[in-house]
DNA sequence: TAGTTGCGCTACGATACCGTAGCGTAGCGT
DNA sequence: ACGCTACGCTACGGTATCGTAGCGCAACTA
């Protein structure tokens, strides 16, 4: 993503004061939406604990919805599962998979948004402008794993046979399930057991589930 | 109040009047719940769709909490994507995931109490007395995966190399994911893509993915 | 017929928020 | 110094809920 449907720029070019504020309020609302949810978010409350005024609140944003949306926006900004090291691609299959999950992992459970993912989950399945910064930010974060996939299938590495779609769902779907609905412990492991598992039946015809080194095409 | 956290059976033997004021407010609130979320339902707007008075509410539940996770677990009860037909345990491992998975779909697209899922989940994310609900639930829906699972293995159509916990994780996740993360497309085909997907590496020495036919034990 | 139980209705006092208006001030450029 | 800009603060009018109290009625029971 370039500019994330604002200006990220002219965050700079701005008053020191409003910047100040922005950023405050911003801060406070993210804070708020984490610690709380959606319902927990008050103007007012996020004016007290910004020390902003509420009025200066109203001065930037015309709605509490818009205010969530764009604290969402910012919380989403820094994360993605992507950044890590961007020379897997070329590299084993497995290990490759097994890195992007546990970033992703990680994400879910360390991260600052991390306490908000189920809100988030909540807000858009009602909200359509949050749904469109969901899908947004979905495609961004998965871009990695497409790639990776996409290139080990015209390697030859993975089966024909794999739809590339349902791959993703199947490698991160078990982890966002974890996470949000059976909440049962999500540790690095999961990743591998899970690309070990998906692994096991996506490679072409390899028996087991040994490492996947001897292929020369 | 006598017992409201309970009783399946008590529910028939009280005061007919009773009866009838509960179960009018049980389903408003699941109305209210399933078209706008946990912030929607409000006692008065309860009272109000309902058509029981405001005080009769509180006669029967201490605290808006109460009264909304009674109503989650009315709206789970019938639910679960067991009793399709318990005679499937013998039958092909692939088909009887696949119609596991199917019905699954089916409660999370189709039943009545799928519009409140991702409100299910960020509820779960905080209450603690909600997670308890969402996990009892859980191993009850899951219970038909699990033994389908468990029963394959030991008869040795699946490896042992797959770990009971993670397969339905891989399972179901992917499932989960599309309907509260990705929002792609979620209809009874994605069953079969999963499954199959899952088990042209689950099953144990099979090649590629034609039927598993060909088996006496 | 008298007693009991459960409900409906109206009316409150108490909060919590919303969104806006008005006033005064500090900082920065000219 | 002068003025513009963005802020802070206080104060409103308005709404939505909460949870409770009090009164009267209807139905079922003894």
């Amino acid at each position: 993503m370039a500019s994330n449907a604002a200006e990220p720029r002219t965050e700079e070019s701005l008053d020191p004061r409003v910047a100040r504020s922005r950023a405050a309020i911003m801060d406070a609302t993210a804070a708020l939406l984490i610690e709380g949810g959606f319902a927990h978010v008050t103007i007012e409350r996020v004016a007290e604990r910004s020390g902003v005024a509420k009025t200066t609140i109203y001065r930037h944003w015309t709605s509490r919805s818009r205010l969530i949306f764009d604290a969402f926006r910012n919380l989403l900004a820094p994360a993605a599962m992507r950044d890590d090291h961007p020379a897997w691609a070329e590299d084993d299959v497995r290990e490759g998979l097994v890195h992007l999950l546990r970033g992703l992992i990680r994400g879910l459970t360390e991260s600052a948004w991390a306490p908000a993912v189920s809100t988030l989950v909540d807000a858009g399945d009602r909200d359509p402008e949050m749904r469109q910064l969901i899908h947004d930010f979905l495609i961004d974060a998965m871009a990695g794993a497409r790639i990776l996939i996409a290139s080990a299938r015209e390697r030859g590495d993975l089966a024909a046979t794999v739809d590339p779609g349902v791959a993703i769902d199947m490698l991160v779907g078990p982890v966002f399930y974890r996470r949000l609905v059976s909440r049962e412990p999500l540790g690095p492991e999961f990743a591998e057991q899970v690309v070990d598992q998906f692994v096991a039946g996506a490679l072409t015809p390899r028996p087991p589930l040994p490492t996947s080194r001897e292929r020369g095409s």
